[in-house]
DNA sequence: GTAAATACAGACAGGTCTGTCTATATGGCG
DNA sequence: CGCCATATAGACAGACCTGTCTGTATTTAC
């Protein structure tokens, strides 16, 4: 007996039920939103039964914080690893954020980072405090190496700067979407470069 | 006869009722989401019956059209009044958008740009192209306000600062609800002026 | 081989959402 | 007074959403 059901567009069809939920989730959720994306089409496309989904995933909630969850780890896992790369002055370790922002913009079509959505659909007014807790968690996180990268820097007004740069990060985040102007990622990198008090630029 | 609905909670009762709908509307929207926001909550706070809130908006999509277009034409009529202020530098000029917006951070609680949101909500792949048109408009105008305000420094790269000031800009309407430190305005503020050359600075 | 755990398929309940419909009340104007 | 546009009140249809339930098939372990 031949399998009747369609795999051909599941693309992590060996994979395991609960990965394959994880995986159409994150790719949905990203790609669309969060609310616009319900749990039967995600059941649907990532080709797993209703039961089998609300065996690993009590409910919808827990699949949106699994998902924050996931999303903090990677993107925060592959700041560090820039950052903290052989070899960089302290100035470059900064920098470093710039240039891994300015990756994620070209491959694939960019949909903003998870949490400043995630804040737009789950704001203060909401009431989901496990998830508003992971986006606030986030934050403090993003905060924390950037400030841990700016105290060598040894400059006059420390908490301005991380501020300063912070601001940089999420209003570069945003405008590589709103705006088609590709420059966006090399003038904003320039833009900290400037407030770092580095010399060496134009 | 007593009129038997409770309006003590309208507090736009003497005022017609498609302008009750666009008040509380614009109200629910911008505190909560758009998406979080049924129809039927709208009706019930504005004190409307459901035919009268048809007959003024055929369908929800006309009502976040209307609503996004409200947010627009007031949001940058302020900005205009604000950088074309007489005897304004032009460097004060551009500043002046970062002292509008350090202004709306400190009215009541503050919940961020409504098309920074729109985005998050109406993103690419959502099929409601006349939201999304809408969106697209007003980062063109406010890359178009930018531009003219940049214009007359005569700067060596006016595109690049453009595109700086822009990400200041929705850097720091994000950062002013991810972070609970009320001196990012200035921060931000502070820097911009660095950007545009200004030498007057600490 | 057999039993237990896991996954699949899909019906179903109860809720919410948008949008339509009917019937009634009210207020301005000739 | 009587007419007509407008507003109110609320039932209703149809779609969609989350989450539960039943029953069957498949895999895994012993």
């Amino acid at each position: 007996m031949q399998e009747l059901t369609n795999l051909d567009d599941q693309p992590f069809a060996d994979l395991p039920p609960r990965e394959r939920i994880r995986r159409t989730a994150s790719e949905l959720f990203y790609r669309r939103s969060i609310h616009t994306v319900g749990i039967d089409r995600i059941i649907a496309e990532s080709g797993v039964a209703k039961m089998t989904f609300y065996k690993h995933f009590p409910s919808k909630a827990c699949l949106i914080t699994d998902y924050l969850r996931s999303q903090a780890r990677v993107w925060m896992q592959m700041l560090v690893t820039r950052t903290e790369r052989p070899g960089l002055s302290p100035v470059e370790r900064v920098l470093a954020i710039f240039d891994a922002l300015e990756a994620s913009f070209q491959e694939r079509p960019f949909r903003r980072c998870p949490f400043v959505k995630g804040l737009a659909e789950f704001g203060p007014e909401a009431d989901t405090p496990e998830i508003q807790a992971m986006i606030d968690t986030y934050f403090e996180n993003l905060d924390k190496l950037v400030t841990g990268l700016i105290a060598p820097l040894g400059l006059a007004n420390s908490e301005k700067t991380v501020l300063q740069i912070l601001a940089l990060i999420q209003g570069v985040i945003v405008m590589a979407q709103a705006t088609s102007d590709r420059r966006i990622g090399g003038a904003i990198r320039d833009a900290a470069r400037l407030l770092l008090g580095d010399k060496s630029c134009d």
